[in-house]
DNA sequence: TTAAATTTATTACAGCTCAAAGTATAGAAG
DNA sequence: CTTCTATACTTTGAGCTGTAATAAATTTAA
């Protein structure tokens, strides 16, 4: 039986792209001044118009905690105002500022150069394969849904 | 073209992994007492008896500066002593104390029991799909090594 | 031998991350 | 109106994480 040998290696890759995925955000700070979670918030922002916090945090995979302490720190620098609710007084919702919408030109790929370009060269079935690999560990380490859930709908038409 | 939007559900894909590794990490500690990183910290001790620094740090995928905090905490709670080497006196070897060898024992698997479950369903040639695709991505996203690598070699015949 | 470069580990710092506790607001029930 | 409960967000506390700057020891070069 092979499988307690396969488990440990899954968590040994995915202790690697963890790391990986760590050093890239410290790259991309030094290229742009934001780490790679600042800018999907900001990113989120942007798409969604003005959101709430919650919506923020549930469109990133990131804690209501996280996504306030993150949203401190761009307020901080002027990238984003927070908008009390009107009707309902306990809900902020994040605008971006002028400033935002400019520093947000500036972001380069959150996928390190060398991985995209790799990926890019791998046949379509092999990139769909990857793809649809990483969707069931996601799924599979998701502990919240007890489900064994629909799977396999990879191509969704999407934006950008 | 459809790899733009590939690219998107990767990053999507991989936050939410990390996410999921940060809960189960949180849920390991209430259990335990011990992180994720610690646990991982402590085996690596355990297999590669006294280690440097340098070694836990390649082999737990962490830098350096991060298992020298990591074995600080260690240290404070007993679980480990740091021996100066005698020929070489810049290094240290860190060593699993008694008491770091009975937590041990009492540490849970650090993959959430639903992953195991249902990565234990998963057909033989699944898993091999799965593990071989977490692999690969770990490669591309490695931007140290510029390789395009050997890869494939899925089933080492290892401990554990 | 002395100076320079390299290696090993640590410290300082900033940001990410979450759970839990706290604050404020809203809505419902009495 | 008051109290209870639920919701939305923020604060707090602790650990992880990496880079850059040190510090200490060793090795190499002059």
């Amino acid at each position: 039986m092979s499988t307690p040998q396969h488990l440990h290696d899954v968590l040994v890759h995915l202790r690697r792209i963890i790391r990986a995925t760590d050093l890239q955000s410290k790259r991309v700070v030094k290229a742009c001044g934001l780490t790679i979670p600042q800018i999907m918030v900001l990113r989120s922002i942007e798409e969604l118009g003005d959101v709430t916090v919650r919506r923020i945090s549930d469109s990133v995979s990131l804690s209501q905690a996280t996504v306030t302490t993150i949203l401190n720190r761009l307020e901080d620098r002027k990238y984003v105002e927070r908008v009390r609710g009107q009707k309902d007084k306990r809900i902020v919702n994040a605008r971006l500022t002028d400033l935002g919408m400019q520093i947000l030109e500036t972001t380069p790929p959150l996928l390190h150069e060398k991985f995209i370009n790799e990926f890019d060269a791998l046949e379509g079935w092999e990139q769909t394969q990857v793809l649809s690999s990483l969707q069931r560990i996601a799924m599979m380490m998701d502990a919240e849904s007890l489900d064994a859930a629909p799977l396999l709908v990879i191509n969704s038409p999407d934006a950008q």
